[in-house]
DNA sequence: CTTGACTATGACAGTGATGTCATAGTTTAT
DNA sequence: ATAAACTATGACATCACTGTCATAGTCAAG
């Protein structure tokens, strides 16, 4: 599918999406004419990528977790030896279990501050 | 206390911490030498502060939660202003608790890789 | 073939939070 | 009294994300 329908479909903008593809948290096929060609699995990954910024994180830590080297949905597996990738998929797990530990902390934070505001409201 | 040791204890640089107040996140009364004199309650809310940053809230939305506006040493009206962080922590738990079961695919995915490609190397 | 709707890239602007520097006034210690 | 350590403001820099514009190539419909 070409941009404009993931701009369509996620609601971010085409110049969002491109910076995207230029950061590596996006890859996108291309046809012979240049234009991009994304495939289904764009838009949720689009979705993730927003949620992440909304959080506040930057697209070189986004990058990190889902960059579209690797374990990505894309085929092009690089002339690699398995020694390597499997070096960059251990990296990439601690990557994922380092983050996996801060929206750990974050819930708790959230799950406590929603609590506490609970009962405040309730004791009105 | 001056703001250096508000630096100090909170972390945050004295430079944010004077955005913070242009940006009216802040209220600190002035000394006669034009010295900020900030109060004890100035700590934790700027770690309130730096949580919300860190949750990607802009100081424009901090400033409506918190509504230091001006001066005023006047109790806040609260229940408003609790309600409407409420609806905002829950929205952000929502984020959070799907953001980590995007990890937590990722983190199968990524695992199952890696034992496959241990298997591989094994057998070799 | 022409027109209009897409697409591409590259450059520049703008915003938000922060750093840093310049300049100047104030307090404290020697 | 002078130096060191603060403080103040204002200006400019930076970084990341996004918007916008200029210019040009591509494609489908009339």
């Amino acid at each position: 599918m070409r941009i404009s329908e993931v701009a369509r479909r996620t609601g971010v903008s085409i110049r969002s999406l491109r910076y995207y593809e230029e950061k590596r948290l996006l890859c996108a096929r291309r046809l012979e004419n240049g234009y991009r060609d994304l495939d289904e699995g764009a838009i949720e990954r689009v979705q993730t990528i927003q949620m992440y910024l909304g959080l506040g994180l930057t697209t070189e830590q986004i990058e990190e977790i889902l960059g579209c080297t690797g374990f990505s949905p894309f085929p092009q597996p690089l002339p690699v030896c398995e020694e390597v990738l499997l070096a960059l998929y251990q990296d990439k797990l601690q990557d994922v279990e380092h983050q996996m530990a801060v929206l750990t902390a974050l819930h708790t934070r959230l799950t406590e501050r929603i609590a506490s505001l609970q009962r405040q409201l309730q004791a009105e």
